[in-house]
DNA sequence: TCTGGGGTCCTAGGACCC
DNA sequence: TCTGGGGTCCTAGGACCC
């Protein structure tokens, strides 16, 4: 251990000990935990397309996104489930409360994972090691659920341990034993790796994170452009300290459909993005927040997709000023399409947020400007306030007690709302301990 | 029957300003 | 008049993650 000798020592960051916990399998594992006759069979949550499979049923090649033809055929007796999303929001949840018993801080990264570091809870409650047994120990008993603990210096390292750790496994790297834990092992374990990437990298023959962490700077930002370069040479060379962050705020919030092979015409436009920006300009509301750009994306047969974009002078949340501005840029991007007649996907989002006390100052000029340029029509004060009119009834009497007429249109295909729901990145962030449900109103 | 939904970050070119 | 550098914002697209 170095010690300085002057006044100063130089700032010399202290060893953290980070932890990262993943549920196995996780909606897999909440249906076999259910229903006890699923046990130790190959199943898949899901219908059109698998959204999670059982360890059982990877054994025979199934995965996440796939087909479910596709996961027939690889697995004859694979059996589908319907998912039970509220399960799998509680049980997401207490894996986080049974964290926090041992740090406040837990940076949770989506509903079945997260991390801790506990570099300050070690005089409590021992060695890093036993307080991930521990931890494995009581989700196990008090989950009844399978959860993957990697022990490292790191973020990156832990998460790539509790990979390594996993089915139901524990794995510990120590400090110093970093090269030796991760040379041998495929670049795609590192995160930020993917297919094209992964790709790229072997075309250089660089397969292993040991020939990646030896390969130059200037090598790897020639083959990867300059920022993704970067990264992934100090990710290799386990030199990324980044901090973990407790209280992370969206930075977008979006919504999409998948549409099948749709003719397009301006009904469907209206049906689909209304219904979609009803739910992102609900949840932008019920955040207290608005947003100044406003992108759509338009997904043709074949998969190719166009997105267009505007940036507004001041921040909306308004429901109908959304859809319209939706089906105005999807128009916009149709009209530079003309060779496409089907559709096979719709998204809308509204990025640049900002708080909504900041939208306040803005109404009054919304208004002004909505009568300048469409004398008649409400103005965007006049919207905003029913919209809030709106959330409130359907807080009390649910969703379906109140919507705008165009979306009544919509064909009734699409998932549960409450896989959407799950999907949210703020739902799986937000749950802090004591916090209820509260809407934006009940905060002035 | 081609492929669920919600996010983050980066790149590259152009507009515009100093 | 021409040249140049630097910064910021915007738009469209792509890779990646859970």
């Amino acid at each position: 251990m170095f010690v300085a000798s002057g006044a100063m020592a130089p700032a010399q960051p202290l060893r953290a000990t980070i932890l990262h916990a993943d549920l196995d399998a996780f909606y897999a594992s909440v249906e076999q935990l259910l229903d006890p006759s699923l046990r130790g069979r190959p199943i898949a949550v899901g219908g059109g397309v698998v959204l999670a499979a059982s360890y059982e049923a990877k054994a025979f090649g199934v995965h996440g996104g796939m087909s479910g033809r596709r996961a027939r055929e690889l697995c004859p007796g694979l059996t589908f489930v319907g998912g039970h999303f509220r399960e799998y929001q509680r049980l997401g949840d207490a894996m986080v409360d049974v964290l926090r018993d041992f740090t406040p801080v837990v940076e949770r990264i989506s509903i079945d994972e997260a991390f801790l570091d506990v570099t300050g809870s070690v005089h409590l409650f021992g060695p890093p090691a036993g307080m991930a047994a521990e931890i494995r120990r009581r989700v196990g008993a008090e989950l009844g659920l399978p959860v993957s603990v990697g022990v490292a210096t790191t973020k990156h390292l832990a998460k790539v341990a509790s990979q390594v750790a996993k089915p139901d496994g524990l794995v510990v790297v120590e400090a110093g034993e970093e090269r030796e834990f991760l040379d041998p092992l495929p670049v795609e374990l590192l995160w930020g790796v993917g297919p094209a990437t992964r790709e790229r990298l072997g075309s250089r023959g660089i397969r292993t994170i040991g020939a990646l962490a030896a390969t130059s700077p200037a090598t790897l930002q020639k083959l990867l452009g300059s920022a993704v370069g970067a990264k992934l040479g100090s990710l290799a060379a386990n030199a990324d300290p980044r901090r973990i962050e407790t209280g992370r705020r969206a930075g977008s919030m979006g919504a999409q459909s998948a549409l099948g092979r749709r003719v397009v015409s301006e009904q469907l436009l209206r049906a689909e993005l209304g219904f979609l920006a009803d739910r992102v300009a609900t949840r932008l509301r019920a955040k207290g927040r608005a947003g100044r750009t406003v992108t759509v994306r338009v997904r043709f047969a074949g998969m190719r997709s166009v997105t267009r974009s505007v940036t507004l002078p001041w921040a909306i949340s308004v429901t109908l000023t959304l859809a319209e501005l939706g089906v105005g840029l999807a128009c916009a991007a149709l009209a530079d399409e003309p060779g496409e007649r089907e559709i096979t996907l719709l998204a809308i989002s509204v990025s640049n947020l900002v708080p909504e006390s900041a939208l306040q100052l803005e109404l009054d000029l919304d208004a002004r400007v909505d009568q300048q340029h469409r004398p008649g029509t409400r103005s965007g004060a006049a919207r905003w306030a029913s919209d809030r009119a709106m959330d409130r009834v359907r807080d009390r009497f649910g969703r379906g007690a109140l919507g705008y007429g165009d979306v009544m249109f919509r064909s009734g295909r699409g998932v549960p709302d409450e896989f959407r729901e799950l999907a949210e990145k703020d739902a799986a962030a937000l749950p802090e301990p004591g916090a209820g449900h509260r809407h934006a109103d009940e905060r002035r």
